[in-house]
DNA sequence: TCTGGGGTCCTAGGACCC
DNA sequence: TCTGGGGTCCTAGGACCC
């Protein structure tokens, strides 16, 4: 028997070239355009429409080096626009969380459902009422891959996009079919194109001899934990169809939160540096109350540009511990501040800047300290923290850059200070911000 | 000649993911 | 001129413990 066949069945629903799904749905002049949507400060192409690939825009090119021909060729490009693919996201996966009560959320545009035991029903029109589902309530086109492992879910997902034969439908479903009919298409798959096979090791696999999805899935698992390591071995006991990976439905508390953006412009004065790293200090604060975490330790970095060896070089990072756990923006801003008066050398112009919290704990385990530095102890806290409630429900309910701390500068984002990302080409917030609705006008 | 055995914790680095 | 941002897991090796 070639393959095991695992008493689970797994769904994998993402979007098809999201971001730039989620721009058309409000701006139907994009259909049928080469679309792409840019990363921040407009510099790597993150999302390409089919017809942005078929001109050969690679994912990740810098936008610079294809601008021209691009252009020339009538393609259009967009900033990113964070608000509202999330937004769109959080509809999309609640339309998805309807057809499993398992669902993992595994990025801004995958989801994994469960449908173990579901075997009962015609899973292929499970499928085909999904995607009509989706499409028709939020406007999103989703390809649907489905397996017995999650592995395969997401090598069937792909097949959805890519394969002839299920690209008409966007479902392919693995599950139904015959051994000889697995081994084709796992032999006509890439092993570099396999889930947790990275360049490096396509790379290592090819000089051994084992280049497709079909080939990694006869190797002896043991030789290949010898070889690789574990989780190599996990992912060809997925694709002999043995499930290794369950589902993940809550979320795990992460583990560390980074914040860190790369600068409009090239920026060496520690004025600028200390508001932006305010700025991210406070961004990382705020998910950091939100997931009910303190941190005891953050470490402060900044970066010279990588690509301009015109440049002198510096990547200094500094970490700075606490005395106590804290989830308090004014603490952690001063701390972070701290860090970065400690790293920084004039003469450098920087390129980033970014913070990082570390030693992330659950905020309800109260960690009593002998020498609490607050003055008044416990109630002078409290009061802080009530500070902090305040300042994330007015920036919840009023929005995002409501309401701020003095040090990351007395000007609103509008204002854009020199080290503020660029976003040349920003469409409306549509579904999030009253003055940015989309308005329809009669004739 | 011959130098225990078993364990934890921490860090750095390497690989991967979207 | 112009090259994103935010995560996870695993392994190896060193320090240290009894």
């Amino acid at each position: 028997m070639l393959f095991t066949k695992s008493e689970k069945t797994f769904a994998l629903i993402d979007g098809n070239a999201f971001y730039v799904s989620c721009e058309r749905v409000f701006n139907p002049k994009l259909s049928g355009r080469p679309v792409v949507v840019l990363s921040n400060n407009d510099g790597c192409v993150v999302a390409r429409s089919d017809e942005a690939k078929a001109l050969g825009v690679a994912m990740g090119a810098p936008y610079f080096k294809i601008r021209k021909p691009y252009e020339k060729a009538g393609g259009i490009a967009l900033s990113s626009n964070y608000t509202l693919y999330a937004d769109l996201s959080s509809r999309m996966m609640s339309i998805i969380g309807q057809y499993s009560d398992r669902q993992e959320i595994y990025s801004i545009d995958e989801s994994f459902l469960e449908w173990t035991g579901f075997r009962h029903f015609d899973l292929d029109r499970l499928a085909v009422d999904l995607r009509q589902r989706v499409g028709q309530w939020v406007g999103i086109p989703v390809g649907i891959g489905i397996g017995c492992t999650k592995t395969l879910a997401k090598l069937a997902n792909r097949l959805a996009k890519k394969h002839p034969d299920f690209r008409r439908a966007g479902i392919c479903n693995l599950t139904a079919l015959p051994d000889a009919a697995l081994e084709r298409y796992l032999s006509g798959f890439e092993a570099g194109d396999v889930w947790g096979v990275g360049p490096r090791w396509a790379a290592k696999l090819a000089r051994q001899g084992i280049r497709t999805a079909f080939d990694l899935s006869r190797v002896e698992p043991a030789w290949v934990r010898q070889h690789y390591n574990v989780v190599l071995e996990r992912t060809a006991w997925e694709l002999r169809g043995v499930a290794c990976l369950s589902q993940e439905e809550a979320p795990p508390t992460k583990q560390q939160i980074v914040s860190s953006r790369s600068f409009g412009r090239l920026v060496g004065d520690l004025a600028s540096l200390r508001q932006a790293v305010s700025t991210y200090t406070a961004r990382a604060t705020e998910k950091l109350r939100q997931q009910g975490s303190q941190t005891q330790a953050l470490t402060v970095f900044l970066h010279t540009p990588p690509f301009n060896t015109q440049e002198p070089q510096y990547h200094p990072s500094v970490t700075v511990r606490l005395q106590e756990p804290s989830s308090d923006t004014l603490t952690l801003g001063k701390a972070a501040l701290s860090g970065l008066e400690r790293i920084y050398q004039p003469g450098y112009r920087y390129q980033k800047a970014g913070v990082m919290l570390l030693e992330l704990s659950s905020a309800r385990v109260e960690q009593q300290v002998l020498f609490p530095q607050t003055p008044g102890g416990t109630r002078a806290r409290s009061s802080r923290e009530r500070l902090m409630e305040t300042l994330d429900r007015v920036n919840r309910e009023m929005g995002r850059d409501s309401l701020w701390t003095a040090s990351q500068g007395i000007h609103r984002q509008e204002a854009s200070p020199n080290w503020r990302m660029q976003r040349g080409n920003l469409s409306p917030a549509y579904t999030t911000r009253w003055d940015q609705l989309p308005q329809v006008k009669a004739i």
